[in-house]
DNA sequence: ACCAACTTAGGTCAATAGACCAATATTGAT
DNA sequence: ATCAATATTGGTCTATTGACCTAAGTTGGT
């Protein structure tokens, strides 16, 4: 039986914002901001991420959004600030089963991993964080921390596979796995060239990794 | 001793376009816009990628540049296309040493292929046409003509490792390496969070791969 | 009931976007 | 040298962007 959160796919939380103070309808208000924006930077990408969208998006004005968020990049920062959050706790939050023979569970997570990715939501944030991180150096320390919680994910699984290896082989390990299965995303994601192809890729990358963690040599 | 083109790193190519009808200058015109394009993307991003922009870096008129490309999207789609064609003649015009011990030619491709994913010119490229990839059907038809290059090129080098395999394994194992390997570039590539494990990565990445392709049951 | 927090409705403003065009200059085959 | 094809200029036009503003309303905790 699987948990109930975690089990057989990654949950990525809704945004999120701090809560701050005032009324509670000002932090609904946030967080209408952050999420419509989300879906905007999903559906449309960040060059449709506009003042006049994000307001319209959330039926208020754009006077009233201006209240909310000062500038532009201010509201930007707090987007990509909450989706670092959401999927640092998606990773934090991954229960597996520890049953099973060895591997499986290494397994079970690339298999989970690699369901996220295919993830419309996923597949296009990621994109987009991506090109923005190449020129905004926020944007690339909020991606690292992502990576970090992955990384820290999967060095744990990476420990109780191969319980003999010190940790920083174990962080070495789980950082090349992410790595490869972070750069599936352009392959098999979400309306991408050879998502035709996924399941063998899935199957292939599944058992190099799995491999490579039992044979990895100290 | 190395070949003078391919050999140590990866060579790609200016950019060109088509001959057209018309004066020689004419065709010097759309090749420099190309190329400053490509110049304003890498430095800058799509955002940046403006007609304005792209005449004054050619040091033309706004109108000239009207005249060569009647869209903007005539213009962004003839670049594409041009950066497709150099990478493409990038993988087919690469030669390595076939002498060695089993393996060796492919961890050296592997070497070669993640050298020029750091490269500051293919990391923002790249990350650049995934984003528009994702919504622009034509950019991901450009996207997949280049891989499909780069599985061409890690098939022949596979067949040389496994000549047992046939041609369906071997193309699928080369699809799973280029998978893997363009990966990196989110983590290696140039100022991106994880470059400074750059060599550590590339050494498991290039074990990984060689195993996996002496290792492989059909 | 009070008052700070929130929200709307209007608008202005300078900057910049892509598209378009008529007039002029250059080219190169004849 | 001519002249039609080609290339280039400099400008207009409309639309959109982010930022900013004032003045008037609404909400909700105390």
């Amino acid at each position: 039986m699987m948990n109930q959160r975690g089990g057989t796919e990654m949950v990525v939380p809704d945004l999120t914002a701090q809560p701050r103070q005032g009324y509670s309808r000002g932090n609904q208000g946030v967080v209408q901001i952050l999420r419509k924006s989300q879906k905007l930077l999903v559906d449309e990408g960040f060059g449709a991420l506009t003042l006049r969208r994000i307001a319209a998006e959330c039926g208020m004005t754009q006077g009233n959004l201006s209240y909310y968020f000062k500038s532009k990049s201010d509201l930007v920062m707090a987007l990509i600030d909450a989706i670092a959050t959401s999927y640092r706790s998606a990773c934090e939050n991954l229960e597996l089963e520890a049953d099973g023979e060895t591997g499986a569970e290494l397994r079970r997570l690339v298999e989970i991993y690699l369901g996220d990715i295919a993830t419309r939501r996923t597949t296009r944030i990621f994109t987009e964080l991506w090109a923005m991180a190449s020129r905004e150096e926020q944007v690339r320390a909020r991606l690292k921390e992502i990576y970090d919680s992955a990384v820290d994910m999967f060095a744990a699984v990476v420990g109780r596979t191969r319980p003999e290896l010190d940790d920083e082989a174990r962080r070495g390990i789980a950082l090349a796995i992410v790595a490869i299965l972070e750069g599936q995303t352009v392959f098999i994601g979400h309306d991408m060239p050879f998502a035709d192809q996924r399941e063998m890729l899935v199957e292939v990358v599944c058992e190099t990794i799995v491999a490579m963690v039992l044979r990895w040599e100290g």
